[in-house]
DNA sequence: AAGGAATCTTACGTAAACGTAAGATAGCAC
DNA sequence: GTGCTATCTTACGTTTACGTAAGATTCCTT
């Protein structure tokens, strides 16, 4: 929770950050990955927030960490993506009842993301506990031929 | 290490014991993932072993869990290409420093991709810490509203 | 106001990892 | 030997996730 700047990024400072490129930034709003301000008028720059690089980042590790393909990451997202554009919608309103509702959205946004978390992890110590194993009987093998 | 038949099998059943196709089989032998016996003579059926099904059921794990690509996949079991090839040449011998020398050979192997399991793992565990931090915030918040 | 760098849109190109189709052949059953 | 099915080789097609190029525009600086 160090200082966030609030200040506005553009879209080359957006994929230096996220070690990608403006392509896949476009890429990914393109396909609705990411929000797209709607009230950008055609022809001018896209203008992000360090929100905006957090979430890039996110979506970049759930794509390489649980190798899932874009769309399906659009789907997983899809919750937090609603919720992105209801941020504003959050911050405009002293409703308990919407604060309640976004809130609980997230909530199973990141439900859904713990589970293929752990259920991925759970194939690594199964592949771990395989390997080990299999050095343990190769050493085995070894010591018997001295 | 419950009966492992030793019957020979064709690439059909090969394909369906791995959940892949006949084609995934073929070209994985064509980029040198496979072995892809030296001594199949043009046109020939190709013939497997249950080895041959292990090795690629722990291709498709490596590949998935570790979001390898094909060309790194080959370099990192490159070791038990050559292996697989020696195998014959171990079984053939009763020679201790040759058995032993394709046994460390292993030891090698699997060191690297433990190596690569125990990294994945840790990111893993970090995006697990993240989000389940994440949830506790939210569910703080939550409970503020009350 | 001017000029240059970054960004815009549009559209075609590309690498990886197979899918698919066609015509020929092999292998097993009978 | 005949027939049928699975496999073979060859080669072009497809999807995903961007890369790249071109010409126009925006934004910031001076």
């Amino acid at each position: 929770m160090s200082a966030v700047s609030d200040r506005t990024l553009r879209i080359g400072e957006v994929s230096e950050l996220t070690g990608t490129t403006p392509r896949t930034i476009r890429y990914y709003e393109e396909i609705g990955l990411l929000p797209g301000a709607a009230d950008r008028t055609q022809g001018k720059h896209r203008s992000y927030t360090q929100a905006d690089v957090d979430r890039v980042r996110e979506i970049i590790r759930l794509r390489d960490l649980l190798g899932l393909s874009l769309e399906r990451l659009s789907q997983l997202v899809e919750a937090e993506t609603a919720r992105a554009e209801l941020r504003r919608e959050y911050h405009e309103t002293d409703d308990p009842d919407t604060h309640r509702r976004i809130l609980s959205q997230s909530l199973g946004h990141i439900a859904n993301q713990l589970q293929l978390v752990r259920e991925r992890r759970g194939e690594l110590d199964q592949l771990e506990r395989e390997l080990v194993e299999k050095r343990r009987s190769i050493h085995k093998r070894l010591a018997e031929l001295a």
